[in-house]
RNA sequence: GCCCGGGUGGUGGAACUGGUAGACACGCAGGACUUAAAAUCCUGUGGCCUUUGCGGCUGUACGGGUUCGAUUCCCGUCCCGGGUACCA
């Protein structure tokens, strides 16, 4: 958000335009910066400096803005020779040109204040232009001061003020005296939409005489045209102009370039309510019925990306009444991203010799460069390095530098994985030792959804053990199903609705990690029991095979089930099997847990205290006093301060 | 710079609306079984102090605050990750 002040010229009556989003900072103003673009320039631009104005202005239209924008630290700019006069001080203020204001963004016109903005303050130490404290006690002997937090110096009615009092009233004033207005200014993305390549949807467009025409509806869909060679031309026009057949009708010539892959994956999932309508994108009666995506789980590209497309479009069909709703997704995730651990060796420059990360401390002298080296050829970050001889031709006959230990130790570092980067390991792997399931819980098992991490399958080996316990529960060693049908005991009961209630409550939020180690908990649990319950175990599977569908279906049929255990429901859990008869309350001091006490679940608060406070260990703590207060909450904890 | 996340044992992490910090798992140490190994099982495992036992102190990045009680809430500082940027 912005807002506008003018500025008036001092020697013809004109007005420089310029956008601020800072007004508290007008007084701070000492130069004013036009764009080289500006249409001012020339009007304003004086004799004497015409020729250098026109030279800079020459040279700054052979760079595109993109180049301007990256060309950040270069400060470049020429004086116009013209004045303007300052709205509240009538002060005359200089007015430059200088590229590094975009004649794009704004009204292509800044008003300079070096002690609040950096650039400006830049742009006047270059120049030598001066700058003009506005805040009181904050040092710009260095660098601009950007913050509003200071109060106002020099700077006429809004002395006094912080900014961000004075930004309100300085706008206040503007609009008083009728030469600026408050105004949101918004910055498009740029965001084109033609691709030049054969894979994505063709427009159904045809040029008349050059005028873009849409296709008839009996003409839709329009779909590629089959083509021998669809690769990329190298020239600017896209593969499809190829196609001459295809490109040119009686009714003139098709559009050529294709759309990019978020045009097709901003409306899927509509079209997946009522696929198979042949009227309409999505019929009333199913868009009515699903109406949006109940959940979006997708990486942090997807957050910037497609659903930026997909909210855009989806808006647009709201707008004309074609959906109803304004949003597409109700809710959205962005799962993290599981990292590569890359590994590095150290080439000796100039050298066919490498040396070891722990050397290189060692040997301040040595210069080496890192190199990425395949982590499949790394165990624990020392390098195998006969593989690593024949890892590639130019290798051949490498010498190293190796540790104490004779070791040579890589250097490690958690980046994306990528090919490029030699750190990508393979699930196949994986599944290969310890199946799909391990993998597949594993993941889960990391930690919380939405956090990224480096892969590191040291903690796999606790999955595979529990999928071990889990089928030592249905099969004894001998290989023998040692299930029993009869009536559960209190305790496996409690095991299991504790378990169905966990996960049950971790699914509604998300957080799988937490369901596995309540798993684990639970068969842990059943082991102790030496649980071979039918009932228990059935029920088990079936909240398990979300997480391990390959060994729970196995499972299942095992123990004589029919049809998938995916399809049967989830089981309900019954506050009757969790309660327990007896509670244990931490007693605290102060707020500090120095013995328990075991109580009926039952009992009444009063009760509680009383039993607390008669324990023998509590005389120890209240020694001799009387409790100032003692709080009880009730199934939780006693605290008695003293 | 701005906008989001985040900082808890040797490691990954748990602690739901403020109520026993470290669940579960890895690793490590010790033990059982075995001729031996693997597998499996048992015990211990935040730090410091205490000869043992009993126990005590301390501890969730750092400094304050609110509260009977703070990993959790508030204020300030530091650090890390991601996004974004000559956008005035």
């Amino acid at each position: 958000m912005g807002r506008r002040t003018e500025e008036e010229r001092s020697t013809q009556a004109n007005f420089i335009e310029v956008f601020t989003t800072r007004p508290d900072t007008i007084f701070g103003v000492s130069f004013l910066t036009l764009a080289p673009e500006h249409e001012l320039v020339k009007q304003i631009t004086t004799d004497e400096q015409r020729a250098e104005v026109e030279a800079y202005v020459q040279v700054a239209a052979n760079r595109s803005e993109r180049e301007r924008m990256s060309d950040v630290k270069r400060i470049s700019g020429v004086f116009t020779g013209a004045y303007a006069n300052h709205p509240f001080t009538g002060e005359k203020i200089p007015v430059w040109i200088g590229d590094y204001v975009l004649a794009g963004y704004g009204t292509g016109a800044v008003m300079a204040v070096p002690a609040g903005d950096q650039r400006d303050y830049d742009f006047a130490k270059h120049f030598k232009l001066p700058i003009p404290e506005i805040n009181e006690g904050v040092d710009i002997s260095e660098a601009a001061d950007p913050t509003k937090d200071a109060v106002m110096i020099n700077s006429g009615f809004l002395n006094g003020l912080t900014g961000h009092q004075a930004i309100k009233k300085a706008i206040e004033e503007i609009k008083n005296q009728g030469f600026g207005e408050g105004k949101v200014n918004f910055r498009l993305r740029d965001a084109g939409f033609s691709r030049q390549r054969y894979w994505g949807e063709p427009f159904p467009i045809i040029y008349q005489k050059g005028v873009a025409t849409g296709l008839p509806a009996d003409e839709l869909p329009l779909e590629l045209p089959v083509m021998e060679d669809f690769k990329p031309t190298g020239r600017p026009e896209s593969p499809l102009a190829k196609a001459e057949d295809w490109v040119q009708t009686s009714h003139g010539e098709r559009e050529t370039d294709t759309m990019p892959g978020y045009a097709g994956s901003s409306w899927y999932f509509l079209r997946y309510m009522d696929a198979r309508n042949q009227d309409n994108f999505v019929g009333k009666e199913a868009e009515s019925y699903w109406q949006d995506v109940d959940l979006y789980i997708g990486g942090t590209e997807h957050a910037v990306g497609h659903l930026l497309y997909a909210r855009f479009w989806q808006k647009f069909l709201f707008d004309r009444g074609f959906v109803s709703k304004s949003e597409p997704f109700r809710k959205l995730i962005n799962q993290g991203m599981i990292l590569g651990r890359s590994n590095f060796v150290y080439r000796v420059q100039g050298e066919n010799k490498y040396i070891s990360h722990d050397m290189l401390k060692k040997h301040p002298e040595i210069q080496a460069s890192a190199v990425h080296v395949d982590v499949n050829m790394v165990q624990n970050d020392v390098l195998d390095t006969k593989a690593f001889l024949k890892w590639r031709p130019e290798n051949e006959g490498a010498e190293f530098i190796l540790n104490e230990n004779g070791e040579y130790v890589c250097g490690v570092e958690v980046e994306k994985m990528s090919k490029s980067k030699f750190n990508v390991v393979n699930p196949d792997d994986i599944i290969e030792k310890f199946g799909a399931d391990t993998l597949r819980l594993y993941e889960m098992f990391l930690g919380p959804l939405e956090q990224s991490k480096p892969w590191n399958t040291n903690g796999i080996e606790g999955v595979y053990r529990f999928l071990k316990k889990l089928w030592n529960l249905f099969y004894d060693d001998q290989g023998k199903l040692k299930i029993r049908d009869g009536q559960a005991s209190e305790s496996e009961l409690r095991t299991l609705h504790k378990t169905i209630r966990k996960v049950e409550e971790d699914i509604e939020r998300f957080s799988f990690n937490t369901s596995v180690s309540t798993f684990m908990i639970c068969v842990n649990e059943l082991s102790e029991l030496k649980c071979n319950n039918r009932s228990i175990l059935r029920d088990l599977l079936v909240i398990l095979s979300p997480y391990a569908p390959h060994i729970a279906e196995e499972l299942w049929h095992a123990i004589g089930e029919s049809g998938f255990v995916v399809d049967a429901l989830f089981p309900q859990w019954n506050e009757d099997f969790i309660k327990e008869s007896s509670v244990s309350y931490p007693v605290a001091f102060n707020g500090k847990t120095r013995f328990h006490i075991s109580v009926a679940a039952e009992m009444p608060k009063e009760e509680v205290e009383k039993v607390a406070l008669s324990d023998p260990e509590a005389a120890k703590w209240l020694n001799g006093a009387k409790p100032k207060k003692v709080i009880v909450v009730p199934g939780r904890m006693v605290n008695i301060v003293v």
